[in-house]
DNA sequence: GGATTGTGTATTTTT
DNA sequence: TACACAATCC
């Protein structure tokens, strides 16, 4: 057997064809005995690739059957692939490993055993907006305001418990915190309590319950102890202490278990995520072997550079060594700009001329901090036709419609669904307001029931007016004939008949809204979608697990995703926006974390640089619009972070002095914004280069400072000029972009 | 009960 | 700006 660190060059004829063109290292933590194995995997050197050979190896070797592998992912796409690999691998499908996300593989265990639990198998898995519809319910019902008291923060508050691990019993009182004058636990004890009567669970549950599944009944705990002779994690460093504390409830007896992650990359912190976990491995399972994968398979000489100077100025780290046999390739390329309409642009042309250069766009990618700066990204691209992709936009399965439709697919499967029933009960219209809505919940309160029950109850009577009464009981019926043909109809054909038969296709084809058409797009992929599942429980598992988009991989589309979204992937070309003080580092994150959000911060940059194969840009702008206002900012600490030997700093001729030299940009909240933007980086010179002179247009036209009049908008300076559209800030009227034609000159 | 207008507030990151 | 929610009116 090869021992870690000291590999033995295995003779290459003996070598099974799994397990060639492994590096030592690599086959070191593949051949790895059983027994507790740490792989610590820098970005880019082969970490999937060693968990799933490694996995492979163990099935080839039989030292476990599939049935007796437990592989946990954060993804359902890196789960995905993790299977697909495997299968490659021994060039068969192979059925029954227990591989999947921390959450799936929780809610199978839990349908297994939910009885033990005080749940029924057939619970339903609450997303997070049915989720926040029941905590403002429960706010209100304690006699708090909703708007002092939001329900989003009380569910992050929740979240966070049951991240590490804490049903309301256990939470300690120091940590009661001041949301709603400390009787949050008591809120999060009523939320347990309503969810079990609705038997239902959110996500966090799914772990949840299965640790308290585990420590209160060490049967069923010994059964999976038994069962996974092997255990492997990806990811590891992303693990939170409920998701850690699993691991080592299953893998306490065995101790064969598999982690592989990369501290450098845990950038999930305020998801409850403990680096520590990673940290304190060999502590946790003595005698753990380690094994480090430094050799980078991925990025140029320069890129690699950047990125692991830049995580050296991190204290808390493993601290690994990245190399690479790779060209020095291309520097880092680092560009300051005006503005993030210019860092856009920019971003644009640089697209353009790798397509100009026949570079697939599906190559490329703009990797931002956060959500709200993919706008003017977006608008760019756009105006210049540029094919793009936002990845973790709004999800398909989130989307209004959607939801809607699968509101009556849960109702029909599952009666007491309440919140499912709420959102349908009246969409389309039935004459069925708050007011009859009051009644029946007040009616299920009063008798501890579900409002599908109260419904069935109160129909019978003469509580309600006839109008709700036979609307209420026209529903009824129908649901009722919709779950005889659960029985013979296939889940396809059955979602069809009821967005059909309840109206709801109808309400969308009678809407005249502009979105419509694209509502009812969306219901048929969802129609398709739930024909791909056999039954409608598997077809409803998967949405509530998978809340994901899949993209087609086939079209040629550059990518705008956030920095978390593009762990784990890999681009040619990587454009990271906004590295500005407050954008990137975050400022919240900042405020709220201090010197470690910082460094969680540095890892996010890590990450991102290290996604590049060939190129990397980075870019900071020195204004940048926000809600309503401009915000200028300098340029990102960890700008100047990066090894000057391995970047270009680079600024284009003419925008840079134009710029400067025009008055009246973007309202200064103190100064000059580019001059505070190159004092701050005096450092190493300035990026932006100031420049005297004004450099008049050829044709004597419109010049960048010109004062102008518009019919409209009236008096302003033109800050841009990009062909006959003139880029102006008006006196009055904000800054806008106008045709040249509509303007004259002030003299 | 439903539609319309007005007000307030929000932007990390997600299984 | 843009959306969600509430108050208000029909």
């Amino acid at each position: 057997m090869t021992e870690p660190g000291l590999p033995q060059p295995m003779p290459v004829a003996t070598l099974p064809p799994h397990l060639e063109g492994l590096n030592a290292e690599q086959l070191a933590a593949v051949t790895a005995p059983d027994g507790p194995l740490l792989v610590l995997a820098g970005a880019g050197t082969g970490k999937t690739r060693v968990l799933t050979t490694r996995l492979a190896h163990m099935l080839l070797e039989g030292r476990a059957r599939p049935g007796e592998v437990l592989a946990v992912t954060f993804t359902n796409k890196a789960a995905r692939e993790m299977n697909e690999r495997v299968e490659q691998l021994l060039r068969r499908p192979v059925q029954g490993m227990w591989l999947g996300t921390f959450h799936s593989i929780g809610a199978r265990i839990l349908r297994r055993h939910a009885e033990r639990v005080g749940l029924e198998s057939g619970f339903t898995i609450l997303d997070t907006d049915d989720q926040l519809r029941l905590l403002k319910q429960l706010i209100e019902a304690a006699d708090l305001d909703v708007k002092k008291w939001p329900p989003r923060i009380l569910g992050g508050i929740i979240q966070r418990w049951k991240d590490r691990g804490w049903a309301p019993d256990h939470v300690p009182t120091a940590e009661y915190g001041e949301f709603a004058l400390g009787r949050s636990v008591a809120l999060y004890k009523a939320y347990q309590a309503r969810l079990r009567t609705l038997n239902a669970c959110d996500f966090g549950d799914l772990l949840l319950h299965n640790l308290t599944l585990f420590k209160e009944h060490a049967d069923v705990l010994e059964e999976y102890q038994r069962r996974f002779k092997a255990v492997l994690v990806d990811e590891y460093q992303d693990t939170n202490v409920a998701q850690y504390l699993w691991l080592r409830l299953l893998a306490q007896v065995r101790k064969n278990v598999t982690c592989v992650g990369d501290d450098d990359q845990s950038i999930y912190s305020w998801r409850g995520a403990e680096v520590g976990n990673i940290l304190r491995f060999e502590q946790d399972f003595p005698g753990a072997a380690v094994v480090r994968l430094e050799r980078n398979y991925r990025s140029t000489g320069h890129i690699l550079g950047c990125a692991s100077r830049l995580i050296t100025h991190n204290e808390s780290r493993h601290g690994k060594t990245l190399w690479t046999d790779d060209v020095a390739g291309e520097p880092v390329r680092v560009a300051g700009l005006w503005d993030d309409e210019e860092e856009a642009r920019f971003v644009g042309e640089e697209l353009e001329a790798l397509q100009r250069a026949g570079e697939p766009l599906r190559g490329a990618a703009v990797l931002v901090r956060a959500g709200f700066q993919t706008r003017s990204f977006e608008e760019r691209f756009i105006a210049i036709g540029l094919p793009y992709r936002v990845v973790g936009g709004p999800r398909f399965y989130e989307r209004a419609e959607i939801r809607d439709a699968i509101a009556y697919l849960r109702v029909i499967a599952q009666p007491d669904d309440d919140l499912a029933l709420e959102r349908i009960v009246n969409v389309p219209r039935r004459g069925l307001g708050d007011s009859t809505l009051a009644h029946l919940r007040a009616y299920a309160r009063a008798r501890d029931c579900s409002l599908h029950a109260a419904v069935r109850e109160l129909v019978e009577t003469d509580e309600l007016k006839p109008k709700p009464r036979r609307a209420l009981s026209d529903l009824v019926a129908t649901f009722e004939r919709w779950r005889g043909l659960m029985e013979t109809a296939p889940a396809r054909e059955l979602c069809e008949t009821v967005l059909e038969e309840s109206g709801y296709v109808a309400m969308w084809q009678a809407d005249k809204s502009p979105d419509a058409p694209g509502r009812l797009d969306n219901l048929k992929e969802l129609v398709h979608a739930v024909g791909e599942f056999e039954s409608l429980s598997g077809f409803l598992e998967h949405v509530s697990l998978v809340m994901e988009n899949v993209t087609d991989p086939t079209s040629d589309m550059a990518t705008i995703m956030t920095l978390h979204g593009a762990k784990g992937l890999e681009f040619d070309t990587v454009f990271l926006g906004g590295w500005e003080e407050g954008v990137f580092p975050n400022q919240r994150a900042l405020d709220e974390g201090g010197r470690a959000a910082l460094e969680e911060e540095r890892r996010l940059a890590y990450v991102g640089i290290t996604r590049s194969r060939r190129r990397c840009f980075v870019l900071f702008a020195a204004n940048r619009r926000l809600y309503q206002g401009w915000v200028s900012s300098l340029p990102s600490r960890f700008v100047d972070e990066l090894p000057a030997e391995h970047c270009e700093f680079l600024h284009r001729d003419g925008f840079a002095a134009n710029r400067l030299r025009s008055p009246g940009l973007p309202p200064r909240r103190d100064g000059d914004p580019l001059a505070r933007f190159n004092a701050a980086r005096s450092r190493k010179g300035p990026i932006v280069e100031a420049v005297a002179e004004i450099v008049p247009d050829a044709d004597g036209g419109f010049d960048i400072g010109m004062r102008i009049f518009h019919d409209k908008f009236g008096y302003g300076r033109i800050e841009a000029v990009d062909g006959d559209k003139l880029d102006i800030a008006f006196d009055k009227a904000g800054r806008k972009k106008v045709i040249a034609s509509f303007v004259q000159a002030v003299p």
